[in-house]
DNA sequence: ATTGCAGTACGAATTGTTTCGTAGACTGTT
DNA sequence: AACAGTCTACGAAACAATTCGTACTGCAAT
C-alpha cells in the first residue's frame, strides 16, 4: 500500500518534469497551428477565440472548427505561449512570447536543419528567388554595409 | 446495394487521391527526420542504412536505433524521396530529389509561415544575427547588385 | 551442417498534434 | 421561468511521425 503510493508519487513527479521540459522546448518551437495563432495576435493584439477563428478561416480554404481553435489556444496558455484575461465571460487572449525572439529561434533552427547552419546560404537562396522589392534590396544592402563597417572597426 | 458500392468506390478513389497528394506534398516537405537523411545523402552520395545510421548517431546525442533508420528510409523510397539499389544484399540508397529544389520549397514555406511571405524580413533577421562572414557578406552584396542591375534593365 | 552475424521486412506501440463532439454554465429575451 | 444563443471545459478520436521488437533470410567461418 505504502509502496504503491510511493511509486505513484514518483511517477507524477516525472510526468511533471517531462511536461516542464516539453513546455520549455515548445516555447522556442511552436507548432504550425500555434504559430498561425501567434501571428494573428502579434499583428492585431489581444483577441477572443471567436475572432481569431474567423480570421484563420478567412485566409485558409479549409474551415477550421471553433472548438478546435479554442482547444489549441487553451493548450497554448498551459504551455506559456499565450496569456488570457478571464475576468469577463468571453476570455481575451494575448501572446505571451516575443515575436522577435520566437522568430529568431525558428529561424535559427531552420537554418541549422536546412542549410547546415549557413545563414549566407539561406540568404542567397532567398534572394535568388527575387522575392524582394527594390526598396527592400536597398535596405538589405545598407544593412550589409553597416555590418561590414562594424567588422572593420573590430579589427 | 448499388448505392453502397458507389459510395465505397468513391471513397477508395478519394483515398488514393489524398494519398497521392500527400506523397506529392511530402516531396516538397520532407519531415525533420527525412531531411536529416537527405542531408547526409546529398553531402556524401549514396550510402547504406548502416553508415547513415552511424553518421546520424555521431552528430546527435540521442542514440537512434538501426531499424528506425531502416524503416524511415524504406518509407522514403515509397514516397519517392530516395532510390535504392537492391542488387546486392545490403541495399544502397541515394537521394531521389534535388537538393536545390527541396531546399527552395522548404524555404518558401518557411518564409510564408514565419515571415508572412516577406523574404526581406527573413534576410534582415538572418543577417542581423551576424551569422555570416565577411566574404559571405561581400558575396551577398554582389548578388544584390546584380539583382538591382537586372531590375533596372527590365524597365 | 551448424552457428553467428548482418541484413531486410513489417507490424505495432509510442508520442505529438489537430480536430471535434458533447456537456454544462451564463446571458439576454420573451 | 423557459428558451435560444454563445461561451468554456474536456475527453477522446483521428492523424502523422518516430521508434522499436521480432521474424526471417543469406552468408561466411568453423
Amino acid at each position: 500500500m505504502f509502496h504503491l503510493k510511493r511509486v505513484s508519487y514518483l511517477k507524477n513527479l516525472r510526468e511533471e518534469t517531462t511536461d516542464f521540459l516539453r513546455n520549455k522546448r515548445n516555447m522556442n518551437k511552436p507548432t504550425e497551428g500555434e504559430l498561425e495563432i501567434l501571428q494573428v495576435l502579434w499583428a492585431n493584439g489581444p483577441a477572443t477565440v471567436r475572432s481569431i477563428n474567423e480570421l484563420l478561416n478567412l485566409s485558409t480554404q479549409k474551415e477550421i472548427g471553433y472548438t478546435t481553435t479554442l482547444k489549441l489556444m487553451q493548450l497554448m496558455v498551459e504551455k506559456g505561449l499565450l496569456q488570457r484575461d478571464t475576468s469577463s465571460r468571453t476570455h481575451i487572449y494575448a501572446a505571451a512570447v516575443e515575436e522577435q525572439s520566437i522568430k529568431r529561434g525558428l529561424l535559427k533552427q531552420f537554418v541549422s536543419k536546412t542549410f547546415r547552419g549557413s545563414a549566407a546560404q539561406l540568404v542567397m537562396e532567398a534572394l535568388g528567388q527575387h522575392q524582394a522589392s527594390g526598396d527592400e534590396l536597398a535596405e538589405i544592402k545598407a544593412l550589409i554595409n553597416r555590418m561590414e563597417n562594424d567588422k572593420n572597426k573590430d579589427i
